[in-house]
DNA sequence: TCTAATTTGTGCGTATGTATG
DNA sequence: GCATACATACGCACAAATTAG
């Protein structure tokens, strides 16, 4: 029996025939792992059908993860057990536990419908490269964290536009793509004016913001706030060695700075909620039991796994802000 | 170790990949200066390659000013010193705030002499092994974490043993290869010795270890412990619906859990470190606060990576316990 | 000096996947 | 669907230098 099978009057196209064929003799085991399936040139010379034809068939069986080619070698036979539809490659900076919630609740959502590899570029701009490159034409979708690297737009752009989304942190140059976000420079501005009944009994407002990390528009999101309000303010890139006036309230992004000022808090016997303020950014389940409770901006990471999913899914096309709110305890 | 590794499945082309072993062997001097490359017809036959896929990685090594060739006689290597730097290929298991310090640490300490690519194998067996694979012949150095992973040994052998390195968990298998690992069951006994005198008011001991990320080291530590001293103990996979009994003293490997327990005995409005006691694995800033301070076992990450990053640039062999402390704080 | 074997060097042809218009 | 240029891989033939015998 031959190993692709064309018929030019069935309603399948003729790619999606070819895919058929050679999953079916897959299925047959007539086709092993690794064994060499007969070139793009081959099978559009004996069919008759374009080069191209044959290519989008071939494309659509590296998506699926059932092929993989190599440059001047061949298609060769990847994996031999029947795969799902749909292959979603998910590219994070960082793992924690805010982003850990994000992945399940994406997972969930997904359910069996898409195969999910996860991967972390760790703000290492090679590294991302070196990932998006290695990825790309083996997925069917492709959906990548930014995050706050400046370089990546040109590689992103090289991927298949209309298989890929943006997570958590667009740019300018992303804007045009697919996306579920925070708009950070809204976000911590209502949550300020939100907060702001608790935040009148403060007479100085503080952000400490070391930039790496972080994305820029909470400073300006920040400032518009304090400016508005004409308040007394300061951006520091750091908590080293500082001593906390009364009155002071720290708008802090990083963990690690969260814990340098409260220690400072306690050192100096300052209540906190009282003689000096807090507000945190991400909640997480051990801030509930930080001094009685820590007051956090927070994006609802479960929220943006399953709108992201489900956008996926049903292959929509839209720049959604994830919802952003104050939860206030005892810090404030 | 042979001089030219070759990945069939690899995505570097492989004229590529013998470029890129001849430049590592030079880095690791394993080829001096003026010595003498293997012939290309000796390395086609070996490697069952066409030779003038070998004389285009030669020429490539000409180009770049590594080798020189005399016509009749062979190719030589040229310049020893050359633009060439260590690549060191480094295999987590996964990130999270502790890791993240352990790479931060190692990063620093390696500086600008070698290029570091790391990975994350995500407890999986397969990945585990295809990343190995695909790194082979690639690197100068291998750093890698098996952590509980039990078949992964005799994948980790087929690497050039003079340049792997162990990191953080070690087996059986593994403990002739050098490494900076934890040796989770004296670890976790001495510190649960250390703090006997604090230990001594509670009268049931609990371990809630869920077993499939945590090195079993931590059981049999625990277990040795509480039989010694003839205590009543339990080890529990998980911490659902239970509530907590008035002289318990949890054992929580998994912040997940810690969460869990805090939260309960808060709603039971018990006091922690009177009525039951806690102690976490893995300390990090925030535990400082939690809840006035939570006693943690842990070892000394930034100090784990800057030992490796050590005996990696002195090219040391040795086997080296990271040293591990009980931080003793209101929880006990 | 001749020869055979081995080596690099060069040229040409074929086949394959990849990218672009 | 067609055309073109490019990168990778393999194979063959032959020339030129070296070495061993």
């Amino acid at each position: 029996m031959k190993l692709i099978q064309l018929q030019a009057q069935s309603s399948l196209p003729k790619y999606k025939q070819i895919v058929r064929s050679i999953e079916i003799a897959i299925q047959e085991k007539r086709l092993q792992k690794n064994d060499h399936l007969p070139s793009i040139n081959k099978i559009s010379l004996e069919h008759g059908i374009s080069r191209d034809t044959v290519l989008l068939a071939f494309d659509e069986l590296k998506k699926r993860g059932i092929v993989y080619s190599r440059l001047g070698k061949g298609y060769f036979v990847k994996s031999t057990e029947s795969q799902v539809e749909m292959r979603i490659f998910l590219l994070f900076d960082e793992l924690n536990a805010f982003k850990e919630e994000l992945y399940l609740s994406f997972l969930e959502q997904i359910g069996n419908k898409a195969q999910v590899d996860i991967f972390f570029h760790h703000f290492n701009e090679n590294l991302f490269q070196k990932m998006v490159n290695d990825s790309n034409g083996n997925y069917s979708k492709y959906i990548i964290m930014p995050s706050n690297l400046k370089q990546v737009s040109s590689c992103i752009k090289q991927l298949p536009r209309e298989d890929v989304y943006i997570l958590d942190q667009t740019n300018e140059q992303l804007k045009e793509l697919p996306s579920v976000h925070q708009h950070f420079e809204k976000d911590i501005f209502r949550a300020l004016e939100k907060g702001m009944h608790l935040l009148q009994k403060y007479n100085r407002f503080i952000l400490i913001f070391p930039g790496e990390k972080e994305p820029e528009g909470m400073v300006i999101g920040f400032r518009t706030f304090c400016e508005k309000h004409q308040l007394n303010y300061e951006i520091i890139p750091n908590f080293d060695t500082k001593t906390i006036e009364k009155g002071a309230v720290f708008v802090i992004p990083s963990d690690l700075h969260l814990v340098q000022v409260i220690e400072q808090g306690k050192s100096q016997q300052l209540n906190l909620g009282t003689d000096y303020g807090i507000i945190s950014f991400n909640d997480m389940p051990l801030k509930k039991v930080v001094e009685n409770g820590i007051t956090t901006i927070s994006t609802d990471f479960k929220k943006m796994g399953t709108t992201l999913a489900k956008m996926v899914l049903s292959n929509e096309k839209k720049q959604i802000e994830n919802p952003s709110d104050l939860i206030i305890r005892n810090s404030l």
